[in-house]
DNA sequence: GCTGGAATATGTCCGACTAATAATCGAGTC
DNA sequence: GACTCGATTATTAGTCGGACATATTCCAGC
């Protein structure tokens, strides 16, 4: 009973795609905005009419587009129509909004700024790790490491380590807001890795950089966990611009 | 332009609230949730019976699921029902978000937590402003200050220039991913302003801080910009936490 | 230029139907 | 008799269509 997306020709995102009908919807049309399809200020069609070219109901529509006002990339007003607000009120770091800036090709732009982001909070987050883990915490990163050292960064299984281990590093931390935000970018990072692993041949072996930064943790050193996880991210840095540039 | 915050919240959060309706009631849900109000993996009313409760329809209702599910505070499954979700899931940094956690008395760990993360991120952000600030950036910044001066953090007008002159710095650095992340977080501190000015006789003056900052990003001193902001955050923290604990 | 009404698109409401699935119950087996 | 597994049922979210309310925009008329 899988779906089998018989007749849909692309155009009509109908039912059947496995997501909600809305939540469908709000993927197209998020993706479409963020991607720059549609232009800030540029006014979307009437509700009747969009629903209608999209062969769903007005309900449904309507949901949608809650969603991506709920993420600051649309505002609706009576009569006036719903608008594509500008991109300093999308809410760049919302999940949903990263994975949709990365369906199509991504800005190069865009994710120069996300490393700084992450060059920022990082090596900051792998200090307070260093101050406050515990030993639980640690015994799960050095279980991610060694799940990576063995699967390498081109299978899934070896990406979901290296996920595994920042956020072990993040949980140490304690801090729900530092956790939140460094998720999010870490997932918008580990699209960039898929990038990297088909466009080169040689990735770089991660491996040592990570045990320096579980090293330093573990030892209790804020400064060179710090600064681990700073050289960590500008390699990270490196070998996607050189990929991509 | 922007005149908000304009609420008359009865029991019954029915029309005529100025709000949109769905506004309303996911202000109202979003709020019970982020308090604790709800707990993570409690069940919410079926939606006829809730939306009856509210005397709203049941699309209205609808729609403001939509906006908590967006954000990552419920889920919902068909038969299941909607249940709030682990914290870990909520947006944190999603700006409505964080207005509804401090609707009510916000949570002393979480300010924590924020002022934590600003302490990471705004120096840092102070950096890159130094290296990367135009003259237009620094006119902002400087009528910002001279405002600030001129009526204090007493006033709205005060407090709006605080923002001004914060948002200006992260103009400056040219990230977009930085601007919005640090927006949401000094919106959120600014409602924490309020907490120390009526509770705190006496202030701090802050104007001599803020001074510091302008002049070292003038000056294109990075180190010394992200020093002087190190600083500033260092004591609104004492600030806000002598006000409170 | 100002005022007031008409046009129009979003906002809200209603009631019905559909679809998915948790919960229940029963057939079959050990 | 207890248990596993599979079909049935009941419940709840999801979708639909249409109606009416409300708020603006826009334009006509003064």
């Amino acid at each position: 009973m899988q779906d089998e997306a018989q007749d849909n020709e692309g155009e009509k995102p109908k039912r059947g795609t496995g997501r909600r009908l809305h939540g469908a919807i709000a993927h197209k049309l998020g993706s479409a905005i963020v991607s720059g399809e549609y232009a800030p200020g540029d006014k979307l069609e009437a509700e009747v009419t969009f629903s209608e070219a999209l062969n769903v109901s007005r309900s449904a529509y309507r949901e949608a587009v809650q969603v991506l006002a709920a993420k600051g990339l649309v505002e609706s007003r009576t009569k006036a129509g719903t608008r594509v607000l500008p991109r300093s009120r999308w809410n760049l770091l919302d999940p949903d909004v990263l994975a949709w800036a990365f369906t199509g090709e991504p800005d190069i732009e865009f994710i120069r700024n996300l490393f700084e982001l992450r060059a920022i909070v990082e090596p900051a987050a792998a200090r307070l790790a260093a101050e406050r883990r515990t030993k639980d915490d640690l015994k799960v990163m050095k279980t991610a490491l060694a799940e990576m050292r063995q699967k390498t960064l081109a299978t899934d299984a070896g990406r979901s380590a290296d996920r595994d281990f920042h956020n072990a590093i993040l949980q140490a931390t304690g801090n729900d807001a530092l956790i939140v935000l460094s998720a999010s970018i870490g997932a918008a990072v580990s699209w960039t890795t898929q990038f990297k692993q088909r466009s080169r041949t040689l990735p770089r072996n991660p491996i040592p950089d990570h045990v320096r930064v579980y090293d330093a943790i573990a030892a209790g050193d804020g400064d060179a966990a710090s600064e681990a996880m700073r050289l960590l991210v500008d390699l990270a840095l490196e070998d996607t611009r050189s990929s991509m540039g």
